[in-house]
DNA sequence: TTGTACGCGTTATCAT
DNA sequence: ATGATAACGCGTACAA
C-alpha cells in the first residue's frame, strides 16, 4: 500500500482543481467570498483528493491564532486523570471547548521550560488549574495571551475560586456537636514532605494561602466556636490525594488514642478512605464516627453510608473557566458558591 | 500594565542580542553548533527578554514535526473524562508521552471534519481509542502519519486489543455453577437505541465485531458449556456506561422474574450499579446473587463486597499504545493479556 | 468572482 | 563558530 509521504497542501489541490489558492482558501474560511455552488464543489473535490482543510501550523502562523486552548495542570497529566476532582473539572472545560469548536491541549505546570515552552506558544488562551508548580505561569503570563486562574489567585489575571475557609468551616460546624467531641483532621498536601505525617505545633504557625491551609483555618475557627480542642498531632498531612496514600492517614487517625469521633477530611477521596477503614475496623459511621469530606465527587453519593461533604461544583467550575476564557464579556462567578451536602456520615 | 501585543520572536531577540537568528536557533535546537558559554548566555538573556523558545507553529511548519501526539477518543472528551476506563487509559498514555517530552492533544472521532480537520494536521501521530464514530479515521489515515488503534482493529494499522470473547467467557465460567443458574447479562452499547432495553431473539442474530458483541458471544459460549439457558430478554442493552443509566438496567435485571442469581456485566461501572441496587433491595451478594464485572477499575477493589472482574490493564494498554507510536521498534503486545480477578462477589 | 504576491517565525543549507 | 537566505503552507490585501 503506497503511503503518501507528504499530505496534500492547498497550493497543490488548487492546481489540481484548476482554481487559485485564494479560492480554495476562501472555500474553507470565507464562504461569502464565492458562490455556494463553487464552494461546495471545491469542498467535495478536495475531500476526494484527500485534502480536508488548511494545515494548522501554517494557518496559525499566518493568522496568529490556532483555536487551541490549553489547560495547564498543577500536577502531572497522569495524576490528574486519576483524580476525580480534576477529571470533573476537565469535563466541564471540554464541554465548553467543544461547544465553541476549539481544541484542547493538556500541559503541566511542573514541566521545565525547555521541554514545553514551544508548545506553550500555540494556544490562544490558558486555563491554569491549581497553583502552578514551576515557572510556567510567569512564562505564559509574559506572552500577554488570555489566562484564567482556577483554585488560586495570581493577582494579575482573572481567577475563579471558592471560599475554602468558609466552606470548610461550614462543614466542620455541621459535623461537630460540642466540647467533648474528639476531632481529627486529614489534610491535603500541607507540608513539604512526601510521607503521611502528623503536624506539630510549629507547623500550625505558617501562614499560607494554599488551599489546605485555608481549609484548615476554617476547621480551626469552627472548633473554636464549638469549644473543641484540636491538638496539632491530630492533624494529618497527606502528600498526594490517592486512595492508597490517604488510607494510611485514615488508619492512623481513627486508631489513635483517644479515638476521635469526628474526622474532618479535606477531600472526598480522603473521606472515602476513612469510611473503608472504619468499616474494616468495625467502627460504625456515623454512630461512633462522623465523617465529612470535601468536593462532592460522584462516588460520594454512592458510598455506604453516603458521604456528607461540601459540593464545590467542579464541572461547573470547568465550564465557567472555559467560558470566561472564550468570552471575556461572559458573566462569570469569580467566587463560586459551595454547598454543604448533608448525607448519612454525619446523621 | 502594558501588555505586549506580540510576543517576541527569534529574529527580534537575535537582533537585541547582537547575534544572528541561526545562532539563537542553534542555541535552542543544536547545542553542538556553538560554544557552551555562548549557548548559556543566549538562553539566559533570551529568557530575561521574555523569549522562551521557538514558536511551535513556525517550527513545526518548517520541520514538518510538532512533537504533539493526539489521542482520538471514540466518545466526547467530556464523557471520556467521566469514564474510569478511559481515564486509566489516558493515564498510561500521558505517562509515556511525558517521558518522551511530547505534548498531548485530545481529539474526538465524532467531530465533523469542518470543525477538527485543521487540528488533525498538527500531531505527529495518533492513538485511536475505541472504534471511531465519524470519518476521522479515514481522514487521518490518508495523511500517512503513524496510527495506533486500540480496542478495535481497522485492518490497516497496528492495533492493540484484548481477547474480549475469551475474557468474557472466562468470567462467565467462573460465575456460573450449573444448569439451574438463572443468569442475566447487562451489556455495553449493543443496539442502536439510546434507551435501556432488553434484547429480542432477533437482536442475537446480528454479527458484529464490536466489543459488546464479542463479550456477549463469550458469555453465551460459557452458558452453553454449563448447560445454562439464557433467553434474549434476560440481556440488557445500555446506551452509555454511566452509573445513572446502568442503574436502570441493574434494577430491571435483578427484579425480573424469575429473579436471576447471576449477573454478568460488561463493565465494572455496570457491576457496581448492580451491587448498589442489590444492596438497596436487600439482596445478598454473593449468597443470593453472584456478580462479575469487566475492566478492573480502581473502585472494583474498594467496593463492598469487592468485585470479581476481568482485569484488562487499561493503564498498561495506554502505555503500550504510546510506546508503539513513539517507537515503531518497541516490543508491543498486540493482544494484551487479561486476568480474572476473583473477589467477593462470586464467592 | 478570481488570481498574484508578500509575509507570518522558524530551520537547514551553504558560505564565510 | 557564525551569518545570510530559501522554503515550509497559508491568508489576505490588492489588482484584475
Amino acid at each position: 500500500m503506497p503511503r503518501r509521504k507528504k499530505p496534500l497542501n492547498l497550493k497543490e489541490v488548487s492546481k489540481l482543481l484548476g482554481v487559485s489558492t485564494a479560492t480554495v482558501s476562501n472555500a474553507f474560511n470565507r464562504p461569502d467570498q464565492l458562490s455556494k455552488k463553487l464552494r461546495e464543489k471545491i469542498l467535495k473535490e478536495t475531500a476526494e483528493l484527500g485534502y480536508f482543510g488548511p494545515n494548522l501550523a501554517a494557518r496559525s502562523l499566518r493568522r496568529g491564532q490556532s483555536d487551541v486552548i490549553a489547560v495547564v495542570l498543577a500536577d502531572t497529566l497522569s495524576y490528574s486523570f486519576s483524580d476525580p476532582v480534576a477529571s470533573q473539572f476537565l469535563q466541564g472545560v471540554s464541554d465548553v471547548i467543544a461547544e465553541n469548536k476549539k481544541q484542547l491541549l493538556l500541559l503541566s505546570s511542573g514541566i521545565s521550560s525547555t521541554e514545553q515552552s514551544s508548545a506553550e506558544s500555540l494556544p490562544d488562551g490558558f486555563i491554569f488549574y491549581g497553583a502552578p508548580k514551576g515557572d510556567a505561569y510567569q512564562r505564559i503570563q509574559r506572552t500577554g495571551k488570555p489566562i484564567i486562574a482556577v483554585d488560586f489567585d495570581p493577582g494579575n489575571a482573572p481567577a475563579i475560586n471558592i471560599d475554602n475557609k468558609e466552606a470548610a468551616k461550614k462543614a466542620a460546624l455541621h459535623a461537630l456537636r460540642g466540647s467533648d467531641d474528639r476531632v481529627a483532621v486529614i489534610s491535603l498536601n500541607l507540608l513539604d514532605s512526601d510521607r503521611v505525617s502528623r503536624l506539630t505545633a510549629e507547623d500550625l504557625e505558617i501562614e499560607l494561602s494554599v488551599i489546605a491551609h485555608l481549609r484548615l483555618t476554617g476547621y480551626m475557627e469552627a472548633c473554636k466556636e464549638k469549644s473543641v480542642e484540636i491538638p496539632a498531632n491530630m492533624i494529618w498531612h497527606t502528600p498526594v490525594n490517592t486512595p492508597e496514600v490517604t488510607e494510611i492517614a485514615a488508619y492512623e487517625a481513627i486508631t489513635s488514642h483517644p479515638r476521635p469521633n469526628v474526622v474532618l477530611c479535606m477531600s472526598d477521596v480522603i473521606a472515602l478512605a476513612v469510611l473503608r477503614t472504619a468499616n474494616k475496623l468495625g467502627i460504625n459511621v456515623p454512630e461512633d464516627l462522623r465523617v465529612v469530606g470535601f468536593d462532592d465527587i460522584p462516588e460520594a453519593s454512592r458510598s455506604k453510608p453516603t458521604l456528607t461533604t461540601v459540593c464545590q461544583q467542579s464541572i461547573e467550575k470547568g465550564r465557567m473557566a472555559a467560558k470566561a476564557l472564550l468570552d471575556p464579556d461572559a458573566k462569570v462567578e469569580k467566587l463560586m458558591q459551595t454547598q454543604l451536602i448533608e448525607r448519612e456520615t454525619t446523621q
